[in-house]
Order: C-alpha cells, then structure tokens, then sequence
DNA sequence: GAGTGGTCTAGACCACGAA
DNA sequence: TCGTGGTCTAGACCACTCG
C-alpha cells in the first residue's frame, strides 16, 4: 500500500474525527480505554505516527488522557467537548478560528457611547463599523455561538476578504493594514440567553450563556477590534492550561 | 553514535531549551528565521522528528511561526508564556485568592468513580478529601461563589492552616508536603444554578451560574488538587490578557 | 514479565512560497 | 524551479504501569 493518494485532508485528521465520532456516538464509552496504538494502527492501516497525531490532537481536544504504561483514556463525551477551546496564546486563538466558521451580517455604523464605548474603549461619540455574525462548527455544521465583531472604519477594507479565507479578524487587518495586534483583553461571564440571539442558537431564551467580550490592542493600547459573543452553554466550554513553566 | 544515554530529559527538550535561550539571548532576532530543520538536525546531530518536536514547542510556546514554503519566524522575544503568561496568570489566581476568602467546611471521604473519577483523573474507587466552602469578597463580605475542594488524603495536614493564612489552596501542599504544581488546567462554562448553590448565594435557583473546574497538576501529571466552584454571574468576571511580546 | 505510551532514527513524497 | 515545512512509513529502544 504505502503511498496514499491523499484527498485533500491529513490521514491523521481524518483518524482523529472518526474516533472523535465514536467517542461521542458511545462506542468508546467515558472512563474507558481506546484501542492502544498498535491497534489502531492495524485498523486504518496507517503507521504508528499518523495513530499517535491523531491521538494527540484528541488529548489537545481534552477528549482523552494518555499516559504510558496504561493507555488512553476517554474522559469526555459530550460533544460540547468538540467545541472546547482551549487558549494558552493567540495561535490557539487563531486555530480556533480555522475549525470554525464565522458567517457575518452587513455591515452597520455604530456611534461609540456608554456602555458600548467602555467596552471599545473608545471615546464617547466616535464612529465605530458592527457585523452581527453567527460562528459555526465545520463539521457538524451548528451553531456554536452569536459573535457582533467591532472595527474602527479605517478598516472596511477586510470586508472584501469575510468568508474568503478562513481564520481570525484580526489577521485580516493585520495582513491588509500592517497593524499588529499585541494584545487580546477578554472578559467571561455566564449570562441568561436573551430572545434574539437565542432563536438564532436553537435554544430557549433565558437559558444559561457565556458571554466573551473580546478586545484586541495594537501597542500603544489602541482598539483595533472588539467582539462580542454568546455561546450556547451545552456546546460550548472555554479551556485553559496554566503552566508554571516549561521544564518538564 | 545512534542510541543516546538519556540523562533523563528528552532530547527535544533540551534543544526547545538551547533554541529558547539563544531566542532570548537575540542570537536569532525578532523577525527573523530560525535555522531550517535540516540545518537544526546537523546542529544537534539528531533526527528530522526530534527537531520537529522541539520546534512544535517553541510554537506552542508562541516564540516562533512556522509557515511551509517560507520557514520558522521568530516573532518573540520575551519567553513569554513559559515565565510571563503563566507565571502572571497562576500569580493572578494566587492574587485573587488572597482578596477574597474561602470558608470550608468539615473533611469528608468521598470514593472517586463517575464523573468524580474523571474530574479528579484518578482512577475509580480511588479516596479522597472534599471540603465544601463558599467564597467571600473581603469588603463588602458578600458571598460570590460556592467551592467544592477536593484533594488526596495524603494531604490531610493542611486542614490545620485552613483560614489561618489567606491564599490559594495550592500552595499550602507545596509549603507542608514540598509538592510543586507544574500546571493548572481549567474549564469554564455557563450553568443553571443549582437549588442548594443557589440558597447559599442568595440568588433565584436556575439563574444563569459561571462554572470553573479546575486541576491542580504534579509535574508527572497527577492531579494534586481540584475544585469545582459556582459563581453568581453578576458577581464574578473572568477576565484575562493574551500578550503577544516583541511584535515590533 | 508483558504491554502501554514516550522518544528517536532514517528514510520518503507532498504542498506551498519565494526567487 | 528549488527549498521550506507538512505528512507519512517502518522500523527501534526506553520508561512506565499493572497483574
């Protein structure tokens, strides 16, 4: 066999969705063990390195834990587990941003004042473009949250870009207008679901929500860009790992 | 040559750390790329995958981007997320720990199996410590969150400083039992407030609730400690900072 | 002791980016 | 076109866990 004709996708990506399926399907049930590697190995066909990306794709999931001498362990089964995001730094931000998708509305001019003024950061009357959006999962294709996306005019530009490629906002203005982004500020918070956006997200209104607020700095502290979202509860969980440092 | 004596470390640790000291030091700056892998593998005289995996961390660390076609970036100076990130975040979980105030109550044995075991990555039928607490702001003292405690029995001695100091749990077993927490992990999600949690709080039962579950980590991947806490949304943010050093 | 995942080698072809 | 990183194979030894 050996060289595979590849289809577009990454074999391992591929392995790693198909058990990603089973373990929310329930064939691999929460608590216990998948197959070990040379078992999976022998299933797809595939060598020892492509079972062991896939696994470690799951383990950056939180789907599983490894550890030698016991095997890999499923820990989670909830499909919400699919969507965790798990930040440690922007790349994570930005991966999160290439497995979803984000379908935005036209663009709206808002005039920055009270309570959405301190949230840009912005002074009181300043002039401000908004797009009501939905995020979505790729596969499959739900709905994950509601997301307003906040940038200042000089940037209507990347409108032409929306859709065009994957990946985060702030990429955009950063490749078309040089300006870096040197910092993310955001605020979690648990909220009731308010009727707009819970018809939108398939859920009853009232139900539990995490809200993100996000705002991405330039260097000298200036908003270049600010979101706002609401996450359906059951498919959405915000993971972070805190290392103390890197000997280990 | 082939089969190395390990003193221990994995080789590709050790290289991560060559390459994240000479990052530091600016012997490859901001900027600009580092050696090629092919290069990196004469270098240090082992194979493509080690300095694969090496770089796979300074990635993960955000010291560097990797493009095919294009080569490694360095886009930070600074070691970040190693020293910076999680070094400021654990401190700002230390910090808050210190403004607010836990009030646990009494020891009791709980066997880990189910969704505990899990929770705890121990293995079923495994003993351990739960203390159920809620937690208070100094002024005005209002309740702002319920905590369940759990940690191994080993640890039981710490029980005798519970409310004399203030601080994080955590760093009383690394003070009285010398063992060091390598990594925190958490996971944070919207809930409905439960009836008892609820009458605690002072708040409706159902109210929208911001969950944290965090695992306190031995370097070796054992969970030293974990908690579970509830927090009434209007009371409680979680607010945190993504930096990207060194963007120029 | 048997079997697990962790590390490592020495090859190979492929997709992409820049010259 | 050429060199980069991305994917992949088929081996190997090692450290750890558990019966």
């Amino acid at each position: 066999m050996s060289r595979r004709a590849r289809n577009g996708r990454p074999r391992y990506l591929e392995i790693a969705r198909i058990l990603e399926r089973d373990i929310v399907r329930g064939k691999y049930p929460v608590g216990g063990l998948l197959p070990t590697e040379n078992e999976l190995c022998k299933t797809f066909g595939v060598s020892r390195y492509t079972v062991r990306e896939a696994l470690r794709r799951l383990r950056d999931l939180d789907l599983v834990t490894r550890r030698q001498g016991s095997g890999t362990q499923v820990i989670t089964r909830l499909p919400r587990s699919t969507y965790t995001q798990s930040f440690v730094s922007l790349a994570d931000l930005l991966q999160y941003a290439k497995d979803t998708y984000l379908r935005l509305g036209p663009r709206e001019k808002v005039t920055a004042r009270g309570a959405l003024a301190r949230l840009l950061g912005a002074s009181p009357g300043q002039q401000w473009l908004k797009y009501a959006g939905v995020r979505y999962s790729r596969e499959p294709a739900v709905p994950i949250c509601t997301t307003d996306v906040y940038i200042r005019p000089a940037f209507v530009g990347i409108e032409q870009r929306f859709g065009k490629q994957p990946g985060a906002i702030y990429v955009l203005i950063e490749e078309m207008y040089g300006e870096k982004i040197a910092e993310v500020v955001q605020h979690i918070s648990a909220v009731s679901m308010p009727v707009a956006a819970a018809r939108v997200l398939g859920v009853e209104p009232g139900s539990p929500a995490l809200g993100i607020v996000r705002r991405y700095l330039s260097g000298s502290g200036q908003t270049i860009e600010a979101s706002v979202s609401l996450h359906r509860a059951d498919r959405f969980t915000y993971s972070m790992r805190i290392r103390r440092d890197g000997t280990h």
